[in-house]
DNA sequence: TCTATGGTGATTTTT
DNA sequence: TCACCATAGA
């Protein structure tokens, strides 16, 4: 069979990794170098080439929306339906094989998952049950802790004691997994730990998928924690196929878990490994490149890569200085509309920051100049608490043993029933081990409330017991739109003042579509599409925004930049103790991670990349001097610009600078004058550009450092 | 049981 | 600064 369609507009490195008979294969993708497309190819070409069924294939994607358009491309490529194909991410691929074994993995039939909210809800009540205190031990470090040992394939009794702190986390997340396993409750470590311990312990199991999944294709490699590496391997076994695609550089993930070195381990494990190094990169300017090349090289224990590209060397990367964070909203913006006055679109514009906090400065600015944005990040639908209401009603119509569920929406719309009536039915549930939808019944049937909370429960019981008989014959849809208006949430918020309330009718409506869009997945027909949906909703928590279909400028965080691309992009805050972060300083480790994130940022640009950074800014309500970032030192200074108002200058070292003697034009001020400055104390101007309001004046401060301020901001005083 | 007020503390985010 | 939580009064 003639496959050479396959490998059309592929480089040799491309191709390479595409057709690779190596039993185990790692794909070393640099930024933009195409790496999905390998992934994608090479699917199509084990499928077409060595004539393998797609069913005997395991694709692992690091989102859901990342299968999503894999498995699209893929489909495109060979212009055919995949069928039974799996592609999805370890959690979801997770799931799939608990539902089938279940029993073998000591779940009960109907197990729940717990998304990170419904976790936290559930430590907090063990905590509660345990008597801890929660300003000593906060329920959300207690979270993190429990995560951290699952995402280490740790269980409570394989974690490490002998301090008092380990000592009473592994307390608590005993305790937790108790009553995890009582109730059928998986969170997201979870799925992953149970299915590697399901396949470890199993061998009938084990040998079925090793049978089936010849071979295992993984993304974002470098993101894979302990017990996901642990999991590919085990499925890979000493007979099937293995390809790893990941960039080490673009790690970003470790604070949760992610082991980069995986990627090194990879090839000490699996020993005969062919590495594939791809380097060609088709997104950005040789510029870029370079600037971004010779930050990373800073860090230790590189896999190294150095990219390249064909594309011509591109614009100098703009620095600009800023006064405050409102110069730097400033700048963006009208270095925005310049860009726009070209001739170019707003969505091919990108704003990126370290933390979402910065985002505010920006977007005021860009309001002002009314430019249509979009910001990423915030919550997701379906975690949004009207959705996790709507859902928890829709869980209980399910199955009336779901407490997380039961005690989610008990009293919301407020029905009367408070923390006192709830405690006696938990404690009734705890002493009799039931479920609270049990406990309830049984406390009304024996009297054993107070007259007022009893007719409430009694209440709830009754309208949730009714609704379930009513909604018995209804589709999904028909079902979600009955439940949201049965349950009282729709009543609840269309009460609710202002704009607030109307959003969360509108999402609940929205929830409606949702539910009629959604159709079960092809390979999960032995779960009902109820089930199903409500899994859905816990597994993909869906886009963070409903998608504008006005061109916008997208502002988003470093992190959630990865995989995306702009031709023009800003990295605004470019300061320390803000990027590097302050509290990823200190430790070698979390610097080079921020130093990747660094590298990320930059590489997002396709043709022209900004630079900004600003001498101070509010934070917390105070006012914050910060140098600038250490990175941009990193950046060799004939790859930049400084930019000035009135243009751009090259980048000069301090000691090149000179200044002429004169007035700084329509100001109190000249050059050489003595003035005092309230954080800074006494300094001398150096230099000046602009004039009047827009003047920014250069000074020299006793305290030796040297600082651009505008003098309309600044609040100097000559002396 | 519901609502107002004050203390606290504050990266990054997907599943 | 602001948002979130916990606790105190209505």
């Amino acid at each position: 069979m003639d496959v050479s369609y396959i490998f059309q507009n592929l480089n040799n490195a491309q191709r390479e990794a595409v057709s690779s008979e190596s039993q185990s294969l790692l794909v070393l993708a640099g930024a933009g170098s195409g790496k999905t497309r390998v992934i994608a190819h090479r699917v199509a070409w084990i499928v077409k080439a060595l004539n393998i069924s797609p069913q005997s294939l395991l694709t692992v994607t690091f989102t859901n929306k990342a299968a999503r358009e894999m498995r699209g491309r893929i489909e495109e490529i060979l212009e055919d339906q995949l069928g039974d194909f799996w592609c999805g991410t370890f959690h979801g691929i997770s799931h799939r094989i608990l539902r089938r074994h279940w029993e073998e993995a000591g779940l009960r039939k109907e197990f729940a998952i717990l998304d990170s909210e419904d976790q936290l809800r559930v430590v907090k009540r063990v905590c509660k049950s345990l008597q801890i205190d929660d300003s000593k031990w906060p329920a959300k470090q207690i979270q993190w802790y429990i995560n951290k040992e699952k995402d280490e394939g740790r269980r409570p009794e394989d974690a490490e004691t002998g301090d008092y702190f380990s000592e009473q986390m592994t307390n608590i997340y005993s305790e937790y997994q108790a009553l995890c396993n009582q109730e059928s409750l998986v969170d997201f470590g979870e799925l992953l730990l149970r299915t590697y311990e399901l396949i470890d312990g199993n061998e009938k199991i084990l040998n079925h998928y090793r049978a089936r999944f010849k071979h295992i294709l993984v993304d974002e490699f470098q993101d894979t924690n302990e017990v996901q590496y642990k999991f590919l391997l085990l499925l890979k076994g000493n007979e099937n196929n293995i390809s790893a695609v990941g960039d080490d550089d673009q790690s970003i993930y470790g604070w949760r878990g992610a082991k980069s070195d995986n990627i090194n381990r990879f090839t000490k494990d699996l020993k005969n490994t062919q590495v594939v190094r791809l380097e060609q990169n088709y997104r950005s300017t040789q510029v870029i490149l370079d600037a971004a090349n010779s930050v990373i090289q800073n860090n230790s224990g590189r896999m190294g890569k150095d990219l390249w590209t064909e594309e011509k060397e591109g614009e100098k990367i703009s620095v600009y200085s800023a006064y405050n964070e409102d110069d730097e909203a400033r700048y963006v913006v009208g270095t925005i509309q310049d860009w726009i006055a070209q001739g170019n679109n707003l969505d091919e514009v990108a704003i990126l920051y370290r933390s979402n906090a910065q985002s505010r400065a920006l977007e005021e600015a860009i309001l002002r100049e009314s430019l249509p944005y979009r910001i990423y990040g915030g919550q997701r639908f379906y975690e949004r608490a009207e959705i996790k209401n709507a859902m928890a009603y829709i869980r209980l119509v399910f199955g009336k043993e779901d407490d997380a569920a039961f005690e989610r929406v008990i009293n919301i719309p407020p029905r009367g029933i408070g923390a006192k009536t709830l405690d006696i039915i938990r404690n009734k549930a705890k002493g009799t081990k039931q479920s609270l939808w049990m406990a309830s019944q049984e406390l009304i049937d024996l009297e054993e409330l107070p007259p007022r909370a009893m007719q409430s429960v009694q209440g709830f019981i009754s309208d949730m017991y009714s609704l379930s008989l009513e909604v018995k014959e209804m589709d999904l849809k028909g079902l979600v739109d009955f439940i949201i208006e049965r349950s009282g949430l729709i009543d609840y918020h269309k009460k609710e003042a202002g704009e607030k309330g109307r959003t969360r009718v509108e999402n609940l409506s929205e929830l409606v579509s949702a539910a009629d869009d959604f159709m079960v997945p092809a390979q999960e027909e032995e779960i009902s599409e109820l089930k199903s949906f409500i899994d859905h909703a816990a597994l993909d928590a869906g886009d963070a925004q409903a998608e504008e279909h006005e061109s916008a400028i997208q502002l988003m965080t470093l992190h959630s930049a990865k995989g995306l691309e702009f031709p023009l992009v800003f990295i605004t805050g470019f300061e320390e103790g803000l990027f590097p972060h302050r509290l990823s300083i200190e430790e070698p480790g979390q610097l080079e991670e921020e130093r990747r994130l660094c590298y990320v940022g930059m590489t997002r640009a396709m043709k022209k990349l900004h630079i900004v950074h600003s001498e101070m800014r509010n934070l917390h309500g105070s006012e914050n001097f910060n140098s600038v970032s250490r990175f941009l030192k990193e950046i060799p200074e004939e790859l930049s610009l400084e930019v000035r108002t009135g243009g751009s200058i090259p980048r000069l070292k301090q000691k090149e600078r000179s200044y002429i003697p004169g007035d700084v034009p329509n100001t109190e001020f000249k050059i050489g004058q003595r003035v005092f400055h309230d954080s800074f104390g006494e300094g001398v101007i150096l230099n000046y550009e602009g004039q009047g309001p827009n003047a920014r004046v250069e000074v020299n401060f006793d305290s030796s450092t040297t600082k651009w301020l505008m003098v309309e901001y600044a609040n100097l005083k000559g002396i």
